[in-house]
Formats: structure tokens, sequence, C-alpha cells
DNA sequence: CCGATTTATATAACATGTTAAATATTAACA
DNA sequence: TGTTAATATTTAACATGTTATATAAATCGG
């Protein structure tokens, strides 16, 4: 059930004002109000609170669901690739391809050339997966382009490519340190 | 060093052409690199690289950082209102609290009129971990703001905000389930 | 006052992120 | 050729995210 009701017992904290924080009052370290990181986190929490359990349903965890789209848009891939397509860690991506291996939605083979690279592919039964969820996630993003608004979605995508483009470039190493 | 080293090891696949993916050619799936979610976590990827390095070398996380930081705004903190003021999960929280608790950074009591309520306060080490690294801390953030501009950064901080506001407020569960 | 429901916090189990190191294979080079 | 450096992938160790459950204390209903 998904009264309006619940807020109210957080914000009646008995002994303490944490009001102060949740509020706006200080003036001298406003900076964590205003962090960057923490903006990104939410939105992307509000965004991922849509698709979650929709792919709960399948047993699927974002990163699996995000390899195996990925894994659509070609015939092979080598995990590099693949982990950067998707970002996701090398780490990360080596237990999501056991995962997904030990379930039939993916195959591996490896590259004659080069015995060290790993040829990755998606199998029919992922396929299968992807076609039964990919409609419902279709709706899902166009639920949250209606709410949110189609220009102003571009514009975030926008701002969002630029600002990873423009702190990707330089990395914190070798820049201006003083 | 400088080698003109060979990306092309990757671009140049023997049998398939991830080039595909990486590149900007396929034309029926490109959803994948329109992907919201995908977007916010390189921006964010790209901002937590500048903080990340700084906050290693005092053996500090992203989160326990956060956490110290959102201490420092109030007297006195219930881990429910910690773990909302840091977009920090509860389980987590629980996790991060003993951590820094054996550090000696923050310390931990209970309310008088509630007695399953904690009261978290950072500590005098706790304080003189953040006045040690704050300034480096901002230092950063006026590098990022140098570089992205700070009307962008404005305008990206708005609509984050109205994002997480728009698709928070209405969950995905009264929806229309079909 | 007692029992059931809510609230606050903690724990469990599993998956992923982060960093470092290991392994295997290829490339570079003396 | 043989040794070293670079590349591709995996594994290890620890911290966090996610979901479900457990524990304790407060609140509500009788």
């Amino acid at each position: 059930m998904g009264r309006p009701s619940r807020k109210a017992a957080a914000a009646a904290g008995p002994v303490v004002e944490p009001t102060e924080v949740a509020g706006h009052s200080g003036g001298e370290m406003r900076a964590f109000r205003r962090s960057l990181p923490m903006a990104l986190l939410k939105a992307r929490e509000a965004v991922m609170a849509r698709f979650r359990p929709l792919l709960h349903e399948h047993d699927l965890t974002e990163q699996q669901w995000r390899v195996l789209r990925a894994l659509t848009t070609a015939d092979g891939f080598r995990a590099g690739e693949l982990a950067r397509v998707s970002s996701i860690s090398m780490p990360s991506l080596s237990r999501i391809l056991r995962t997904l291996e030990k379930r039939g939605l993916i195959q591996r083979g490896i590259e004659d050339k080069d015995l060290r690279a790993a040829q990755i592919s998606i199998t029919p039964s992922g396929r299968d997966m992807i076609a039964l969820i990919a409609p419902h996630s279709e709706r899902r993003y166009a639920e949250i382009t209606a709410a949110f608004g189609a220009d102003r979605l571009a514009t975030l995508y926008g701002l969002l490519d630029e600002l990873a483009d423009c702190l990707g470039g330089a990395d914190g190493d070798g820049g201006d340190e003083e």
C-alpha cells in the first residue's frame, strides 16, 4: 500500500533536529547537499527503481541485462570489448559471464589467432529472454520519457555525455597538481 | 611508451566486427547506447574518478566519506536519518558504522526516549579526518566546475533533481501493471 | 495488562564494485 | 633462442548494493 503517511514518522525526530540537514540552514558546508555524485546517484536510483522489478521477475540483475543486451548488437565479443560497452569492470564481468553461462544464456569460445581472447556470444535461450523482456523495458522507457519530457531528457543526455567526456579525457593523474 | 599502440588489435577482429558496437553504425537497437542508467553511471564514474584517489589515500571509501560528511551537519543522527541523508541503504550503513566505530571515527549511543534508536555522532578523530581531506575535496570540485562550466553544472543539477523528483514521487508499484 | 502490528536497526545471502595480484599468451628484443 | 615486457582474462579480498529476514522496542487494540 502506498500511503504517503510514512514521511511523518521520519520527520518527527524527538530530540535532535536532523531537519537542519534535510532542510536548508547551514551556510558553511552546503557542498554536501550540492554533491554531484549524490545527485547522479539519486537520479540513477530513481530510474532503476522503474526497471529493477521487471528484471527481477526473470532473475536478472541490471548488469546481467546490460551484458545480454550488448551481446545482441554483434555476433561475437571479446571480454574486454564487452566490459567497455556495458560499463562493467572486468572482474565483475568475469563473474557475470560464469553465471550467465551456467544458465545457458551465453556461450564462450576461444579465438584461434589469440588463445587468451574469449569469444562470447548470446545463445538462443538468451535471445528468448531478451525478446521476453525487451517490450516491457521499452514501455518503462516510454513512461519515463513521457513523465520527464523528451526535450529535457535529450538535454540531460547531452549534459551527461559532455560531463563524462570532459572529465574522462583528462584523468586526475596528469592534471594540474600544484 | 609512446608507440601508436594498436587499439587496432581490438578493432581488427578476425571473425567478427565489434566495431559495429564500439563505433557508431547499428541502427536497429541503439536504445542500448541511449540508456539513461548507463549515461548516469558513466557520468558518475567520471566524477568519482576525480575523488576516489584522494579518499583512498586516507583509507576511506566514497560511502564512508559521505557518512562522515553528513555527521558534521548535526550533533546527533539516528541511523535511519543518516541513511536517508547520505543515500546509503540501511544494511550497508550498518556495516559502515561498525567499521567507522572500530576506527574511532564515530560514536554510537542509544536514545533515552526510544531504546531502539541509535544516536550516532562523529568523534574528534573523525573531525580531524574531515578537516584533513575537505580542502582537497573542495579543490577537486572547483576543478570539475571550471572544466565543465558553472552554468552547465547548475543546469545539470536542476535536471537531475527534477528527474529524481519526477520519478521518485510516483513509484513503479501503483502504476499501470497490465 | 496482554497480544498483534508497526518501527528501528541489524544480520544473512548473494551479486557487484574496487583494487591488487595471478595466470596465460602474445609481442618485443637482445 | 630465450628473456622480458605487454596484453587478455581470471581470481582474491574486501566493501557495498539488493532483497529478505531477524531482533528488539514502541504502539495499538482488546
